[in-house]
DNA sequence: CTTCGTTCCTGGAAGC
DNA sequence: TGCTTCCAGGAACGAA
C-alpha cells in the first residue's frame, strides 16, 4: 500500500520521464476512478497541457500543469508509471500519451485509486485537510500534544488520521509504535508528553528509513519505473505476527485496531 | 462535536 | 484436488 515513502519514491522516479512533457492524449478505461470533473471534461481539459513539476503532499501526487493541477491518489493498489515503449502494463486503467513517446500509465488492481483535474475553485477535501508532514517542523510536540490529550481513540488510529499527520499508513504506523515502545491500543489521551516526544522521533525515523530504502513492497507497490522497494527487508513488526520480536524474542501479537491488522510486541510495547 | 462501522475492489491464501 | 470463504486497507460516508 503506498504510504508517504512509497509515494515519494514514485514522485522521484517519475519526474525525469514526465516533467516538461505535453499530454497529447488521455484514454480512461475505468470511469469511476475520475472524481472530478466528469470524465469527458477530464480528458478534454488535460489534452495539450504541459506537465511542469510533480510533487507530493501526504499520499497525494500533485502534477502541476501549465494550467491547473492533476491530482492522483493511489490508495491500495494504484500505481503511476512511465514507459518509453508501447508495452502495456497489467491492470492498465488510464493511458496518458505524452510527447517524446513517453506513456504514463495509471494501473490499479483493486481500482480504489482516485484522480482529479482542478483548474477552478474545486477543493479536494482530503488534500485540503491534511495535517503536517513527518520530517518537518510542523510535526512538533507543541502541535501534537494538545490533540493527543483531547482524543479518545487508540493511539494507532489517532496517528493514522491524515488530518493529524499526513502520510502514515498501516505499515509505518505499526513500525513507528514499535520503535517508540508504545502499545497500539493505548488511548491517545493516556500517552504522556514524554512518550509523545519519543513517538514523533520514531515516526520521523521509520519514514526516513522507508524513503531511504525506496519504499516497502509488501504486496503490490511499485515505483514510477515499475521497480519494487527494499524496506520490506527491514520491518520490525508489520507482517511479522506470530514471529519473534527482533529486540526481545517474544512472539509478536496480531490484533485488529480500528479494523486494521496490527502487529506489536507485547513485551517491548507498553 | 467525536467515534465507530460499512463500503468500495480483486487476488492470493487459507480452510473445508 | 477443488471449491468457498476470508483477508489485505485508505478514506469517504452515514450512523450513533
Amino acid at each position: 500500500m503506498p504510504e508517504l515513502p512509497e509515494v515519494e519514491q514514485v514522485k522521484k522516479t517519475l519526474a525525469p520521464y514526465i516533467e516538461g512533457k505535453i499530454i497529447k492524449n488521455v484514454e480512461v478505461r475505468l470511469a469511476h476512478l475520475i472524481q472530478y470533473p466528469a470524465v469527458d471534461l477530464f480528458v478534454k481539459k488535460l489534452k495539450g497541457r504541459m506537465i511542469q513539476t510533480i510533487n507530493r503532499r501526504g499520499k497525494y501526487l500533485l502534477l502541476q500543469l501549465d494550467k491547473g493541477v492533476l491530482i492522483v491518489h493511489l490508495r491500495m493498489t494504484g500505481a503511476l508509471l512511465a514507459t518509453r515503449n508501447s508495452a502495456e502494463p497489467p491492470y492498465a486503467k488510464i493511458k496518458f500519451s505524452l510527447t517524446d513517446n513517453i506513456v504514463m500509465w495509471f494501473t490499479d488492481i483493486r481500482a480504489f485509486g482516485t484522480l482529479y483535474y482542478v483548474d477552478d475553485d474545486f477543493v479536494v477535501k482530503g488534500l485540503a485537510a491534511l495535517g503536517p508532514e513527518p520530517l518537518t517542523k510542523g510535526l512538533s510536540l507543541e502541535y501534537l500534544f494538545p490533540l493527543v490529550t483531547k482524543s479518545k481513540k487508540a493511539i494507532k488510529t489517532f496517528i493514522l488520521d491524515q488530518n493529524v499527520i499526513a502520510g502514515l499508513g498501516n505499515i509505518y504506523a505499526d513500525e513507528a509504535l514499535a520503535e517508540a515502545g508504545i502499545a497500539p491500543l493505548r488511548l491517545a489521551c493516556d500517552v504522556t508528553r514524554k512518550e509523545l516526544a519519543v513517538l514523533i522521533k520514531a515516526i520521523n525515523k521509520v519514514i526516513a528509513q522507508g524513503i531511504k530504502n525506496h519504499g516497502t513492497t509488501f504486496r503490490d507497490y511499485k515505483d514510477g519505473e515499475g521497480k519494487k522497494g527494499n524496506n520490506q527487508n527491514f520491518l520490525a513488526v508489520y507482517g511479522r505476527g506470530g514471529q519473534p520480536c527482533k529486540k526481545c524474542g517474544a512472539i509478536l501479537n496480531k490484533i485488529k485496531v480500528g479494523g486494521r491488522g496490527t502487529v506489536y510486541c507485547p513485551k517491548c510495547q507498553k
